[in-house]
DNA sequence: AAATTGTGTTCAAAATAATGAACATAAGTT
DNA sequence: AACTTATGTTCATTATTTTGAACACAATTT
């Protein structure tokens, strides 16, 4: 058929001028969020395009805002960037209101027999509840958990050790170096197994409505 | 030119058989979710077709998914059924009582002469942008990042070595244990001193505003 | 039953997203 | 400078989505 050609370049969407955030009465513009991704995990557009498998002049449009992708584009682009699809489409949505934070006064917090040791580095209480920590354990160390609430999530990385992770009937073994991401909606544990002290860092996510 | 006429009943996308949910291996099939959402607003085709200005014809192939949507479709509809473009598409995505990353796995960002490595250990980005890392660097090891836009905070702590950060004008020594937090609207800068490798972990708050 | 209305599905055409190659530009080398 | 190399943009073509109209099929109505 054979129709006009300027198609990309006077296309209908997001006309060239327009670089605003999103006041949501536009679909959003997921260009500079992936084009910041793409450039933290020091990519190029064609390393990008043969890891993700689109095209690198799309990408280049995409990044632009100059091209309406398709579902199965972004999608492809998320998973090549290790980015949930959703965080990416949403990066433009909400404006982040923060709460300031009090002095961190770094409480500690210990199993009974001492030997697993948690230190509470920062908390942020907004829309949902969030915590990070420190932990070490030596063998043997225990730290038992109620559950959090459904939804909630807890996000651990294993510098050091081994870690025996149970939650609800399923468990997991991490060495060092691993990160783990579970839901704790159910009382669960965690078990400091190999012979070094375990050494690790924890982001909770408590009482969300909507998950990852 | 006039090609073959069946691109949507044999299209590449979605084969017809496959209806299961998201195993993460392909895009989200948004089909189901939206038929659910239309019917629960009491909408036929039509309806939602002039209410969002789709036409009817794409949505009977979005809801089958028997047509990968561009986004501004997407949106569109999420639109007319009130619903937010990003709890549409995760609906059928799976949610993993474990995510297990490997060592490989994780996303690393270092600078250019790869003295300062930087390892992404997750991100959340429903309400607002998280991110959190570890980060290991040798002596004389530096990190320099842009203004991630104003309100946005970087929590730090240090487990060993000895650590320099800039932020705007002003400057903090950082030793083994301590944690800092500070604000990141502006560009800054860490930079390992000590004889040891710096070795800690870093959560920020992102304000994507984006520029204005 | 025949006609009408309501609803979802397919068809041919038009619009546009995606691709690969060529081009532009800047940075680094000889 | 001239020659590479690296990176992003534009171009022509192809592949697909999107559209509006026609179609199919039920369920009501006359």
């Amino acid at each position: 058929m054979q129709q006009k050609k300027e198609a990309s370049s006077s296309s209908s969407f997001a006309r060239d001028a327009f670089a605003g955030q999103n006041t949501s009465d536009r679909p959003p513009l997921v260009g500079k969020e992936i084009q910041r991704l793409r450039q933290e995990h020091h990519l190029t557009l064609d390393e990008l395009a043969s890891k993700s498998g689109v095209s690198k002049s799309i990408l280049s449009q995409i990044e632009r805002d100059h091209s309406n992708p398709t579902l199965s584009t972004i999608w492809r682009i998320s998973q090549a960037l290790k980015q949930p699809l959703v965080d990416m489409l949403s990066s433009g949505e909400e404006k982040p209101r923060f709460e300031h934070l009090k002095v961190n006064q770094t409480p500690v917090v210990s199993s009974t027999d001492g030997k697993f040791v948690l230190k509470i580095l920062g908390t942020l209480g907004t829309v949902s509840t969030l915590q990070w920590y420190e932990f070490k354990a030596e063998e043997g160390g225990i730290l038992e958990s109620e559950s959090h609430g459904s939804g909630s999530l807890e996000n651990l990385t294993l510098v050091s050790g081994k870690l025996l992770v149970i939650s609800g009937t399923e468990s997991r073994e991490l060495i060092s170096g691993e990160t783990l991401r579970f839901l704790t909606d159910s009382p669960h544990r965690l078990e400091s197994l190999g012979p070094e002290p375990a050494h690790g860092f924890m982001v909770n996510l408590l009482n969300n409505n909507e998950s990852f």
